[in-house]
DNA sequence: GAAGCAGGTCACTAGGTCAC
DNA sequence: GTGACCTAGTGACCTGCTTC
């Protein structure tokens, strides 16, 4: 038979347990793409070391912000499981295929659902950095709090 | 009649001598897992010949590090008696086969269990990397005591 | 028959490559 | 540095044959 070409199995449905983007495979132990995967190999590799992130609550790992913040890139590669030590190689066997029901699995991805998830992404990104804002002028609020340079007058 | 299902064997509380992993059957005269069973046939089919292993002591041939040194792998098949030529056809005389109350048994697996091993294996690699570096250390530290570049003033 | 292994098949992935 | 693409292996599953 015919040996497939390079992409065309059926993990293109399946999410990036990284950043979301379309999974290539189950690549050292996690669902993910091209880019993460390659991400991960030459960081372990190459015993990179990022410069740790300066922003107090880390960044948001997505599809159009991945490239952002290596450091937190790794932290989530991390977090979600990748693991140079344990890879599977050949078949994957039949019942640890995951469910097509899994939240990881997305049933279609036209050009117009691409699209809409940059979008998204876009939205979510900005919605994170309001919350990021409030919580620091939370923070400088309560400093100035405790330093009794505010008082509340509840005569 | 009708003809059993693959993996329907008992053979899978086995461990496979070479890996650890569990074993499909009675290969080349050693319970080995699908993995090494196909390892070794690919290398003696195509006469493959693998660089040899640089390392002074050899690599610890586990489950998870079977993929790391094909030279260890095959020294290891070749150890535990793996041989083309004794190949055995047909199914195995009950009373050929290893007692299932050796250490190769094991009694069940859950995927607990499986985390586990690998758990397990991890830490044995961790010990037998420290351990060959103790040995590296030692080894130089015998050289310099050799050459007098060391004394030992015990006045 | 029934059980069980050798060999084949081909769904898979680690690592390399190189245009961006 | 990134990631789409390629290739060499890997190993889960199957089929044909052997032995009991
Ligand atoms: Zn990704
Ligand atoms: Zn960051
Ligand atoms: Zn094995
Ligand atoms: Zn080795």
């Amino acid at each position: 038979m015919k040996k497939e070409k390079y992409g065309s199995g059926d993990n293109e449905h399946i999410l990036c347990k990284i950043c979301g983007d379309k999974s290539s495979g189950f690549h050292y132990c996690v669902f993910s793409c091209e880019g993460c995967k390659g991400f991960f190999r030459r960081t372990v590799r190459q015993k990179l070391e990022y410069k740790a992130c300066e922003k107090p609550r880390g960044c948001l790992i997505m599809r159009i912000s991945r490239n952002r913040c290596q450091y937190c890139r790794l932290q989530k590669c991390l977090s979600v499981g990748m693991s140079h030590e344990a890879v599977r190689l050949g078949r994957c066997p039949k019942k640890d295929r995951p469910a097509k029901t899994s939240f990881l699995y997305m049933p279609g991805h036209s050009s117009l659902e691409l699209d809409r998830q940059l979008c998204t992404e876009q939205l979510v990104l900005d919605v994170h950095a309001a919350y990021r804002k409030a919580c620091e002028d939370f923070d400088h609020f309560a400093a100035l709090f405790s330093d009794k340079r505010i008082v509340i007058d509840d005569k």
